[in-house]
DNA sequence: GACAAGAGATACGTC
DNA sequence: GACGTATCTCTTGTCA
């Protein structure tokens, strides 16, 4: 029987390097001897177990491959050799030319294409070959007589066939592998891949196509993110395969006798060990160690020191110079968070130190530039001149996150006052979906690079102050909603610097309450499956319920490929199976503990005891705040369950909670929108407007509208806003599609105006290609023309909601503005403290509680004039709960 | 190879 | 229609 035992050289060279990096092998020269000892020992250990007849040792040849004829990155992108290794490799070929081992270097070809060919030519001379390696790429050349040998981490080996192969990578033929890799990539062999597809994708969309052509040409079948990738990269999957490609045809002459094991020579042999202080090997081979020759301990190591383990030398590593950290001249010193950066601009294009122009601020108005990120540049004190600059009147101030600025100032006793522009809420206004960092800004506006100092962020943010206000200029007739926006940053400011009061004893006894439940019910459901999984899983879940429990056999699928389990699909299987309403417990109660119960007591400041959200004035497409860190505006209320969460929103001691919202001010504006007779009417008579909407689409009087009827014409009122589809519709209602496009038809019926308002929003969205709210806020719909219906349909739905939400928010902005202003000239404690879109909530202190309502009230009810009433519901309580 | 960070998907809370 | 957060799963980068 002849074996012959193929050797990748550098794969085995950097495997044992690594291995040995957390002990590294040093001789009391300072050589690092790690990779080529690892190397010997595993190279031993081969021989041991393999027993071939015959050996060879493949190098990769130094300079160009036919890789990298093809592809210039190729080598480009590969890291660098650790020096270590580059110099083991002198060595490594030394011992093995005294072990009389063959070694092969090919030009132009990577040992893994020498090997290749070697594998099949001695396959057909009727060797059985074992390729030692750990790279993957080797599948591709097993057969039932061409093995892997993989080295295992533990230890030891691996005897890699076909079988063992496919079932590693999970694929069917060992070809496969490098259709694997086309897809997968791999960092060790410098395959670039697919971006974003890594083992369990690749693995995937081979068990479906079988092969990378297959998969490119079928790339329609693929769905969302994944068929972009696919789609965009074919050429990189493409020549990842041609990388990945073991050639087998490289030119080498095959010399059985080349190759066949023969006598060591011991003497070359061991004066190699001894240079290298491989004390054990030389032991091994009964070598005298020649203690003439042994060379000194280092000067470094103390009197009585002695290796305990000879094997493994102490490493000498020399001690790293320390590098003398100097603050050079002329940099700004780092400012702790207690210092605020003031730049004060004077006509020039550079910020100037504050404190160069405190004596030309007496005479000249100026603007002032803040950043109080921490590391500004020009280092002052809050000083008495510096407060009464940032707390006149008269100065303008302008910056790029005034709101943090504000907050910050506050906390230290200054109250920023003057007219505010915000280049980043400003630029929300021009375009309000793409991004407004000063550095982005400065890019497309300004055209140059800001740096992320705040000398640079504050230089742009002023140039930019101008460019933006002429943009303003020239789109903006009317109305301005910019200085509703800019007058909002106070205000804001002072909402998430007031906070929100929980009541963490209720919040504690609920997640207790909670937790119990949910324990109960994760045992209940595991036990129902049979089986152990994750219910937090929506993927587990599927499985058990589709897979195991076969409970849908069409069910629904994800577009990557998953179960649909959602809470809908969910409902639809509850009389199938026990399991199902006990899962849709368990997530109503996960969600609610982990959202909630949990994540909000430990978001309360220490300091003050509250909950501070921000309210992000950038973010949305419409208008609308929205609020994070926590998200304020969506705690429960439609469950039981949730309302727990509100009864624990509280007011300070001595105050009550007081809370005012829009009666469907959406619906409202789309009366005065479309002007349509009917909804006018209903809403100035005050009626149910659900139920008038009832009445006019089902042809009947309103006292003889139904519970049913009602919803339905509610889920109309509410698809009307949110220009809603049928199909969105049917699913609303649980109904046909044919009985929601006749409910539609009856809305239309009976609102022509409504369906005429409609069209015309959708036809100055194609014309113009953005549409406005009533104060002149814009949105852009790029896609309104778009030739995908789908895409298209969603632009028009926007062109429909857009202007209604955004006017909606606009006028609770205005609102909140003017509250505020009254609040506070009329020296009240109450404090606002929360918007959630429709509705504002105050802490108010019992005294002001009559006076606060007539207030707000008035406010929001004034904040414009419509062609209907704008009614404020108002409620106070001990808890947020009560107040509704 | 192990681990952490980041990204994408999924589900679900609100108006 | 508009959001934000939790969780799981997978990919990618980093460190040995």
């Amino acid at each position: 029987m002849k074996r012959l035992l193929l050797i990748d050289a550098y794969a085995m060279i950097y495997r044992a390097y690594y291995a040995f990096m957390q002990h590294p092998r040093v001789t009391s020269f300072g050589q690092n001897t790690s990779a080529i000892y690892g190397f010997v020992i595993t190279l031993e250990d081969l021989l041991r177990k393999v027993q071939p007849t015959h050996i060879a040792v493949a190098f990769d040849p130094k300079g160009k491959t036919f890789r990298h004829e093809a592809f210039e990155a190729y080598k480009a992108q590969r890291q660098a050799t650790p020096e270590d290794i580059h110099a083991a490799v002198p060595y490594i070929k030394d011992i093995l030319s005294a072990m009389n081992i063959a070694t092969l270097e090919v030009a132009g070809f990577e040992a893994d294409d020498v090997i290749g060919t070697m594998s099949k030519k001695a396959e057909a001379e009727g060797f059985e070959v074992l390729m030692a390696t750990p790279d993957k790429d080797y599948g591709q050349l097993v057969t039932e007589n061409v093995h892997i040998y993989r080295p295992r981490h533990t230890g030891g080996f691996e005897d890699m066939g076909p079988k063992e192969v496919c079932a590693k990578y999970g694929i069917n033929s060992t070809a496969q592998i490098i259709d694997l890799l086309a897809l997968m990539g791999d960092s060790s062999d410098n395959i670039p891949g697919c971006k974003g597809v890594g083992e369990k994708t690749a693995v995937s969309l081979l068990q479906e196509f079988g092969n990378i052509e297959n998969l490119l040409a079928n790339t329609q079948q693929l769905k969302g993110a994944l068929r972009t990738k696919v789609e965009t990269q074919t050429e990189a999957i493409r020549f990842s395969y041609f990388l990945a490609t073991i050639r087998t045809d490289v030119p080498i002459d095959i010399e059985e006798e080349e190759f066949r094991c023969k006598e060591i020579n011991l003497p070359a042999l061991a004066a190699i060990y001894q240079s290298l202080e491989f004390r054990s090997l030389l032991k091994k081979y009964n070598i005298p160690q020649d203690e003439g020759s042994v060379t000194p301990v280092p000067a470094t190591k103390k009197q009585g020191e002695t290796d305990l383990f000879s094997e493994t030398a102490v490493a000498d590593v020399p001690a790293l110079t320390k590098l003398d950290v100097q603050p050079q001249e002329g940099l700004p010193p780092r400012i702790t968070d207690s210092w605020l950066g003031i730049a004060v601009v004077q006509g020039g294009t550079t910020p100037t130190p504050v404190r160069d122009l405190f004596s030309a601020l007496e005479e000249e108005p100026l603007t002032v530039y803040l950043t109080t990120d921490g590391t500004a540049i020009y280092k002052t004190d809050l000083n008495s001149s510096v407060k009464r600059l940032l707390e006149d009147c008269t100065i303008r101030k302008t910056g790029f996150d005034l709101k943090n600025d504000y907050k910050q100032l506050k906390k230290r006793g200054v109250i920023l006052k003057g007219e505010l522009y915000d280049t980043t809420v400003a630029h929300y206004l021009l375009q309000p979906e793409q991004r407004h960092e000063t550095d982005y800004l400065a890019e497309i506006y300004l055209h140059c690079a800001c740096e992320d100092t705040p000398a640079s962020k504050l230089a742009a943010a002023w140039r930019l102050c101008e460019r933006l206000q002429q943009e303003w200029k020239q789109q903006n007739a009317s109305y301005d909603i910019l200085s509703v926006e800019m007058q909002l940053i106070p205000v804001l400011a002072d909402m998430e610097t007031a906070g929100v009061k929980f009541d963490t004893q209720v919040l504690h006894e609920a997640s207790l309450h909670l937790k119990e439940e949910l324990d109960t019910l994760e045992k209940e459901i595991l036990q129902l499956s049979g089986t152990d999984f994750n219910i937090n899983s929506p993927r587990q879940v599927g499985d058990v319920l589709f897979e195991t429990l076969k409970l849908d056999p069409k069910a629904k699928r994800t577009k990557s490929g998953q179960y649909v389990t959602s809470e809908e699909v969910l409902q639809e299987l509850q009389s199938k199976h026990p399991i199902v309403e006990k899962i849709l417990d368990y997530r109503a109660i996960k969600k609610l503990l982990s959202t909630y119960v949990e994540a909000l007591p430990a978001m309360s400041d220490p300091v003050t005891g509250k909950v501070h959200t921000t309210y992000n004035q950038t973010i949305t497409a419409t208008g609308r705040l929205s609020s994070s860190n926590p998200n304020l505006q969506n705690l429960p209320i439609r469950s039981e369950r949730g309302k727990d969460i509100r009864r624990a929103v509280i007011p300070d001691k001595g105050c009550v909670f007081f809370s005012a919202d829009y009666s469907q001010i959406e619906l409202r504006l789309m009366a005065h929108f479309s002007q349509d007779e009917h909804l006018l009417q209903a809403f100035r008579e005050r009626q149910d407007i659900h139920a008038a909407t009832a009445a006019k689409i089902f042809g009947c009087p309103i006292e003889e509208v139904s519970k049913d009827m009602r919803r339905r014409a509610k889920t109309a009122n509410f698809g009307i806003i949110y220009g809603i589809s049928a199909f969105g519709l049917s699913q609303q209602l649980h109904s046909s599609r044919q009985e929601a496009k006749e409910l539609i038809d009856g809305y239309f019926a009976s609102f022509p105006r409504v369906m005429q308002y409609i069209e015309q929003q959708k036809q100055t969205a194609r014309e113009q290609g953005y549409v406005e709210t009533m104060f002149g806020r814009r949105r852009y719909l790029p896609d309104i023309n778009s030739r995908n219906a789908t895409v298209r349909n969603f632009a028009e739905r926007n062109a429909v909601n857009a202007p209604i939400q955004g006017t909606a928010a606009d006028i609770i902005k205005i609102a909140m503005v003017r509250i505020a202003k009254r609040l506070q000239e009329q020296h009240l404690r109450a404090r606002m403290i929360m918007q959630v879109h429709d509705e504002l909530n105050f802490n108010v202190p019992q005294e002001e509680l009559a006076q606060v309502r007539d207030i707000v009230k008035y406010e929001m009810e004034h904040a414009v004039e419509l062609r209907v009433p704008l009614v404020a519901d108002c409620g106070n309580g001990s808890n947020w709960l009560e107040a509704h």
